[in-house]
DNA sequence: ATGACGTAAGTCGTCCTACAACTCAACCTA
DNA sequence: TAGGTTGAGTTGTAGGACGACTTACGTCAT
């Protein structure tokens, strides 16, 4: 990156191909040279270039205060610096601090107070088990302490049925991937998972792999990213749901009824997962 | 406060004078007499003051939005008005503009593309139950397009138990009233509702009108606004909940176990709603 | 001393202006 | 016709300025 283009300025690793001046439109010049720069000490401005693409700089900056406030940096009802210091911590402007700001209060994550500051919410940490969040299953487990596991009791490729079809955007009669699968916390079993995944969007490779850990790293890897989901909630009383040694006996659950869309909005993944009741706790933020 | 002091500026009204070039930089004067100026046709500029005071601008324009959204002046799908013609329409900056469409984004009602425009989301207009947009049962209800009603079966004050004292922050034995109501819509039982409120913010008077309509309706009388929720959710089932003649025969239910907090973060109400499963959708929407 | 009041500094909210980055469709060229 | 280029439109970021609100502190009269 030899004439440094200002674009994501900060930081670095871009898009912009490492040869020459993009002309782009007029004589827009900005001459300055937006890098170098003694590095204050406690500086983040480096803090930010994710592993790739990772959305707008204001979500890269939403994103690293957030692990920062998870770490324990700021304990809950502890204030914030102000916008104008993270801004320069950051090296971006105070609009994109804001932007990132509103999405952590959107959040439930902090608490803006006009005049005042920014504040660490009260509950704040508790909330990451939350569901408005979204996450695999595993990567919750996981956060809250406990070591995740999965055993796959079914997987097999079977026509869709009317309702999936509905909802994933199918033919009638398409195929696809019916998996089973129990999770687990630390060994004690907490979930059974119902998860229907179109053949169309897999190679056979990828059936396999869909057996064992995430199945979201699979979809990674073919370039497909969880962007959103739409959940339905039940209360189900049923005998016919759990399997295998540890079968609950009372057979009570909370289903989370969901499908998953891409960034592009397109359905590729239709789930059912019941909750075994007690053993796993669902916190909403529920705000105005 | 005689001096009109120029507040919320803006709609009434007009930041600039139309008299000449504002002066601004330091001889802060701002002689202008903040009111006329004709009506141009179709413009919001004077949609927004609402009953009184309804929080920042951007919240402001955000519900407004909303509002248009969700009686289908945009359908699913169609795109939104540019934010400088937003701004433009409500007589605000694009700065506020984009902080109201942030905050309908993180709500899951936009989807906002760079380069592109602000959609209206596909699921957008069935979200209006999701759980987590705190309001009233009553009147999520009536949005669905039901008819609300409730009808009290238990409303009498007692001690607070341990568990309730905590999750209140009450000392210890302090007094509460212990609500307990049956939750129609259109005349068929939707959910049984356990409120517990703490006596010292109520004055007798308000204690009878607790009983009929919504519980938050008297709240905002004694000038306490709900602005966050925390539930938990569960799965219940159990013939010790329900009563009266429509007592659905299974007994099982959706446990939505919350504490209300006002703005400045004091808990003011514990409540258990139980929703008769089946009867109630709830949906989420998840986002990262 | 004490309490009411005004003042000033700090912080979030809004405005303005100017670009940068991106998208999309129309156009042009090979 | 296919493919690349251009340009207009739209969201994202920057920078500077000021309004509105909160808080702490100092002043002054009691």
């Amino acid at each position: 990156m030899s004439t440094p283009t200002p674009k994501s300025q900060a930081f670095d690793t871009e898009t912009r191909p490492a040869t020459d001046p993009p002309v782009q439109n007029l004589p827009k010049v900005r001459d300055d040279a937006p890098v170098s720069i003694s590095d204050r000490t406690g500086s983040n401005r480096s803090a930010l270039n994710a592993p790739s693409e990772s959305g707008s700089l204001g979500r890269q900056v939403a994103k690293h205060l957030r692990s920062r406030i998870m770490q324990g940096e700021f304990s809950p009802g502890a204030r914030l610096p102000s916008e104008t210091e993270i801004a320069l911590d950051y090296g971006v402007s105070r609009v994109t601090v804001r932007t990132a700001i509103k999405l952590l209060e959107s959040q439930g994550l902090v608490d803006v107070r006009h005049g005042s500051g920014t504040f660490v919410s009260d509950f704040g940490t508790e909330i990451k088990a939350g569901i408005q969040e979204l996450r695999s299953i595993t990567e919750t487990i996981r956060e809250m302490g406990f070591e995740p596991s999965m055993e796959r009791h079914k997987g097999e490729t079977r026509a869709a049925s009317e309702h999936e079809s509905a909802r994933l955007d199918l033919m009638a009669g398409e195929q696809v991937l019916d998996l089973q699968r129990a999770v687990f916390a630390d060994g004690e079993v907490v979930a059974y998972s119902y998860d229907v995944i179109p053949i169309k969007t897999l190679d056979a490779q990828m059936l396999e792999r869909m057996g064992q850990g995430s199945v979201f790293k699979v979809f990674e890897t073919i370039g497909i990213t969880p962007a959103r989901a739409i959940a339905e909630l039940h209360a189900v009383s049923s005998q016919e749901i759990a399997w295998g040694p540890q079968k609950p006996e009372q057979g009570l659950f909370l289903l989370l009824d969901q499908v998953h869309f891409d960034k592009d909005g397109k359905p590729f993944m239709y789930s059912k997962s019941y909750f075994v009741e007690g053993r796993f706790q669902f916190v909403i933020l529920r705000t105005r």
